[in-house]
DNA sequence: TTGTTAATGCGAATAATTCGCAAATGTCAA
DNA sequence: TTGACATTTGCGAATTATTCGCATTAACAA
C-alpha cells in the first residue's frame, strides 16, 4: 500500500536508510513519481505546493539529494538548465535529446547498459551506474 | 605549423566559422590542448594568466562557448562540479569516474558510439553528439 | 590605412543551489 | 503513552558558477 508506480516502497527504503518518514517527502515522492516527464527543483516545488503547502523549495533540493544518494532517485544534468529528476527506473534507460525541440526522450533497452558493464570490466572496474545522453536530430 | 596535438588547425576552423583568431583565444586553446587531464575554468584561467595575462575569465568562459559550438571543444557536466574541457578528440571516447577518488578515465575505442547510433536511427534521429558517463569502482 | 564590427576586460547581475539557525516533529526506548 | 533527542523543516541569507552590459580595443576585409 506504500509502493509506488514502480513498485519500490519507500517509506521502506528510506526507513532501511535510517532516514525519517516525513509528510513533506511522501508529498514530494509522490509528485515525482507520477511525473511522466523529467522535472526539475521548480517544477516539482510547484506541483507538491498544491497538493501540500508546507513544503519549501530547500526540502525539495535537501529531498532530491537525500533520495538520489538513497538509491531512489536519478539526477539528471543536461546542457546547463537546471538539474531534472526521476524516480530510478526498474528496467534503466538512457536519454536522447531533441536539439531542434529540446524534447527529452528515453531510449529503452538493455543493450546499453550491457555493453557499459562490459567495458567497465576491460577497464577493471564495476559499474556503479552509468548514464548515455545522444544528442541527436530527426531525420 | 597551427596544427595542435590533435592535427587540428584551429585558426582555420576560428576562420571558416567567421570568428576572429585572438592572441587570447590561441592562449586559452594552446593550454587546453596541452592539458592532458580535463580543465575547468578556473584551470584554464590560472594556466593561461601564466602565459598571458591578458585573459579574463569571462573571455575564458566565452572561449570555451565559442570553441564548443565551433566543434573544437567537448564540455563535461559531471556531478555538481563546475563544467571541464577537452579538445575534441579526433578519436571520440568516452569517460569513467571512479567514485571512490573521483578520477577520470577516458574509455577508448568506437563501439559506445557505433552502438549510440543504432540506437538513434531506430528512433528516427541522427546523432548529433552522444556522451556517456559510467560511474564505476576498482574491482 | 582605415572603417566596421567582433572581441575584450571589468565589475555588476543572475540563477541554481546550499547553508545557518531556531522551531517543529519523527522515532525509539522506557 | 510519553519523553528525550537527533533529524528535518522553513525561512531568508549566502554562495558560486556563469552570464551580461558597456565602454574600449583590435582583427581583418577592402
Amino acid at each position: 500500500m506504500n509502493a509506488l508506480k514502480n513498485g519500490l516502497d519507500y517509506k521502506q527504503v528510506l526507513r532501511d536508510a535510517g532516514l525519517r518518514v516525513t509528510p513533506q517527502r511522501a508529498s514530494i515522492i509522490t509528485i515525482l513519481s507520477e511525473a511522466d516527464d523529467h522535472p526539475n527543483v521548480e517544477d516539482l516545488y510547484e506541483k507538491t505546493r498544491a497538493l501540500d503547502d508546507t513544503v519549501s523549495v530547500a526540502t525539495v533540493y535537501r529531498t532530491m539529494s537525500v533520495l538520489e544518494n538513497a538509491g531512489l532517485v536519478r539526477k539528471l544534468m543536461l546542457d546547463d538548465a537546471p538539474a531534472r529528476y526521476e524516480m530510478m527506473p526498474q528496467t534503466d534507460h538512457d536519454h536522447l535529446v531533441d536539439v531542434e525541440s529540446g524534447d527529452l526522450v528515453e531510449i529503452p533497452g538493455t543493450e546499453i547498459a550491457e555493453l557499459m558493464g562490459r567495458v567497465a570490466a576491460e577497464l577493471g572496474y564495476e559499474i556503479v551506474s552509468h548514464h548515455t545522453v545522444i544528442r541527436a536530430r530527426k531525420t
